[in-house]
RNA sequence: GGCCCCAUCGUCUAGUGGCCUAGGACGGAGGCCUCUCACGCCUCAAACAUGGGUUCGAAUCCCGUUGGGGUCACCA
C-alpha cells in the first residue's frame, strides 16, 4: 500500500463550520493513524466569495482544534503552492493536454445564450444540458471568452466502492460537457479538485456526502488525465434539531463560537467524531484514543442531528479530566476575553472547587469574576438577598461571623463542624444556616461547598463580606 | 420533477442471519447522596418506518411503498 495522503480542501468563503471541522478530523485522524499525510489545501476559485479573513479564520479554527496539517499554508511543502488561484497554470496544463487528446474542447458560447436555453427547458419543465454546440468547432488557443469543457461520454456508466456508503453506479447518460476552466484561466471545483489531488498524491478523499454526485464525473477525470482513482469516502451531512442542514439558525456553527462560549477543544472533537462514528460503548476518547481506534468500518451512512446538550455533557467530563495547569491556562483566556480581568493568585485553587460542576470554562470565569477575585461580590441576586439576608437570618449570620472569626484558622472540615453544632442548637438543618452565608460570601444561592469557598477566599475577606451582607438588612 | 443516497428509543448509536423478551450514551421521569449547585449511584419510560419475499430462523439479505436528505451552474 502506498502512503496515505489525505487532505481537507475548504473554500474560504466563511469561518470554519461544524460540518468541515468533521471532515477535517476525520482526514486527520485517518492520516494520523496510518502514519500518512494530511494536506490543507484553500480551493479560493470563486473569487465572488472568498476572502483572506476567511482563510485565518479557518486557519485558527483548525488550530484550536488541534489539527495541524503536515502540507498547506504557513507550512508549506512539496506540492506549493496551496492556494488554487495560485495554481493556475497548473490547470492551464492539464487541460491543454486534454484538448490535444480531444477529451475536451473549448467553446465561446456565451453565458447569456446559455442561460437563455436554460430558462426555455426550465419553463417546459425539462432538463437542460449543454447542447454540444462546440464539440467540433476545434476552437483554438486564445479565442476571445472561450471556456474549457470536459467531453463526457453519452454511453455507459461509472461506478465506484465508496468506503461509507458502498456501490455507487451513475449513468454517464446524466452528464453533460460542464466547464472545467473559465475563460480568465480559472478551473471550476470537480477540474480544480482531481487536478489538485493528482497532483498532490491524494491516495484517498474524504468529503461530505454532497459531493458523492461530483465524484463519478471527477472519476471520468482522473482516468482521462491517466491516473489512479483515488478511494472516496463520503460523510454524512450534519442535521439542525428540525433535521434540516446545519446552519446558523440552528445556533453555533463556527468552531472557534465554541472555543468563546467554553467548550475544549478535546470535547468537540470527541463529540465530532462520536457523531457518525462509534466504538462500541465507548462515548469518551482522548485524542490519542482516537487516533488508534479510528476506523472507517464504523462511520455510518446516516446524516445525524447535532445535539448540543451531548456536546455540554461531553464538555463537562472533559472538564472534569483536564490536569489543572491546561485548565487553569484555558480559563485564564476566558477571564481575559470575557471579564477583562488577569487571572490572580486565586484562580488556580479555585479551579477544583469548580471543576465537578462547570459545563463550561465560561462558567468557571464567571463564577471567579463574580465572587472571588474582588474584595466584595461584583453583584448580589436580588432573589437571593431578599430571601437569604433577613432580620430573620441576621442573628445566624452575626453568629456565624463569630464563628469564622475564630475558627476559621482550624480549617474548613472544622468550620463545618462549628456551623453543624450551632445550627443543631437551634434546631436547624445546615442549609439554613449555610444558605444566608453563601449569600453573604458568594452574592448567589449557587457556589462550590460554603466552607472551601470561605478557605479560599481568606479570613479577612469573607468577615467584610458579611459584614456587607449585616449592611444591606435593614 | 430526473438522478443519487439514507432509514434502530426524542437525539447520537451498538447490532454484519440465531448471543435481541434489541445494549450503551445524552436528554426526560423517579429515588439515593447532600450546606446550594453539580458530581456520583440506583430505578423507570422510550426504537428496529411500512408491505412483500428469501430462510428452519431476520433489526440484520432482496424487492416495492412511504418518509427524509443530497444534487441537477462559467458555486464549492
Amino acid at each position: 500500500m502506498p502512503p496515505v495522503r489525505v487532505r481537507f480542501a475548504p473554500s474560504p468563503t466563511g469561518y470554519l463550520h461544524i460540518g468541515g471541522a468533521r471532515t477535517a478530523l476525520f482526514n486527520w485522524l485517518w492520516a494520523r493513524q496510518q502514519k500518512g499525510t494530511f494536506i490543507l489545501r484553500i480551493e479560493d476559485t470563486d473569487k465572488e466569495r472568498s476572502t483572506d479573513a476567511s482563510v485565518q479564520a479557518i486557519l485558527d479554527g483548525m488550530k484550536w482544534l488541534g489539527l495541524d496539517w503536515d502540507e498547506g499554508p504557513e507550512v508549506g511543502g512539496p506540492h506549493a503552492p496551496y492556494f488554487q488561484t495560485q495554481r493556475l497554470k497548473t490547470y492551464e496544463a492539464h487541460a491543454d493536454r486534454l484538448i490535444e487528446q480531444g477529451k475536451a474542447y473549448r467553446c465561446d458560447c456565451s453565458k447569456e445564450t446559455l442561460d437563455a436555453l436554460r430558462a426555455i427547458a426550465q419553463k417546459e419543465k425539462r432538463g437542460f444540458k449543454y447542447p454540444g454546440t462546440c464539440r467540433d468547432k476545434h476552437l483554438p488557443k486564445g479565442t476571445p471568452g472561450a471556456v474549457v469543457r470536459f467531453r463526457m461520454p453519452s454511453e455507459g456508466a461509472t461506478t465506484f466502492d465508496d468506503l461509507v456508503k458502498g456501490k455507487i453506479t451513475t449513468e454517464h447518460k446524466e452528464f453533460q460537457d460542464e466547464v472545467i476552466l473559465r475563460a480568465d484561466g480559472v478551473p471550476l471545483y470537480n477540474f480544480g479538485a482531481v487536478v489538485d489531488d493528482i497532483e498532490m498524491g491524494i491516495t484517498m478523499v474524504s468529503r461530505g456526502d454532497d459531493h458523492v454526485v461530483n465524484t463519478p464525473r471527477q472519476i471520468l477525470m482522473y482516468q482521462a488525465l491517466d491516473y489512479a482513482v483515488p478511494v472516496f469516502a463520503h460523510l454524512p451531512m450534519i442535521l439542525g434539531a428540525d433535521k434540516q442542514r446545519l446552519s446558523k439558525r440552528h445556533g453555533a456553527v463556527s468552531v472557534l463560537q465554541y472555543r468563546d462560549d467554553g467548550f475544549l477543544p478535546g470535547a468537540l472533537v470527541n463529540y465530532l467524531v462520536r457523531l457518525g462514528w462509534s466504538h462500541g460503548d465507548q462515548e469518551i476518547f482522548t485524542r490519542q484514543e482516537l487516533i488508534e481506534k479510528f476506523d472507517w468500518e464504523h462511520v455510518g451512512a446516516t446524516a445525524g442531528v447535532f445535539n448540543p446538550q451531548k456536546l455540554d455533557w461531553l464538555n463537562q467530563q472533559w472538564i472534569k479530566s483536564t490536569p489543572l495547569p491546561e485548565l487553569a491556562a484555558i480559563v485564564g483566556h476566558a477571564l481575559l476575553r470575557r471579564h477583562q480581568i488577569s487571572p490572580g493568585p486565586l484562580l488556580s485553587p479555585f479551579i477544583p472547587l469548580m471543576q465537578e460542576r462547570a459545563k463550561t470554562v465560561n462558567e468557571i470565569a464567571d463564577a471567579y469574576a463574580a465572587y472571588i477575585e474582588g474584595d466584595l461580590p461584583q453583584k448580589y441576586d436580588e432573589k437571593a438577598v431578599a430571601k437569604n439576608l433577613t432580620q430573620e437570618t441576621k442573628p445566624l449570620l452575626l453568629e456565624a461571623r463569630k464563628l469564622i472569626e475564630d475558627g476559621f484558622e482550624k480549617g474548613p472540615h472544622e468550620l463545618e463542624q462549628s456551623f453543624r453544632t450551632l445550627a443543631e442548637s437551634r434546631g436547624l438543618g445546615l442549609g439554613k444556616l449555610a444558605q444566608p452565608v453563601r449569600v453573604a460570601v458568594t452574592g448567589t444561592t449557587v457556589s462550590p461547598p460554603l466552607f472551601e469557598t470561605i478557605a479560599l477566599l481568606g479570613k479577612d475577606k469573607t468577615l467584610r463580606r458579611i459584614d456587607a451582607a449585616l449592611e444591606k438588612i435593614q
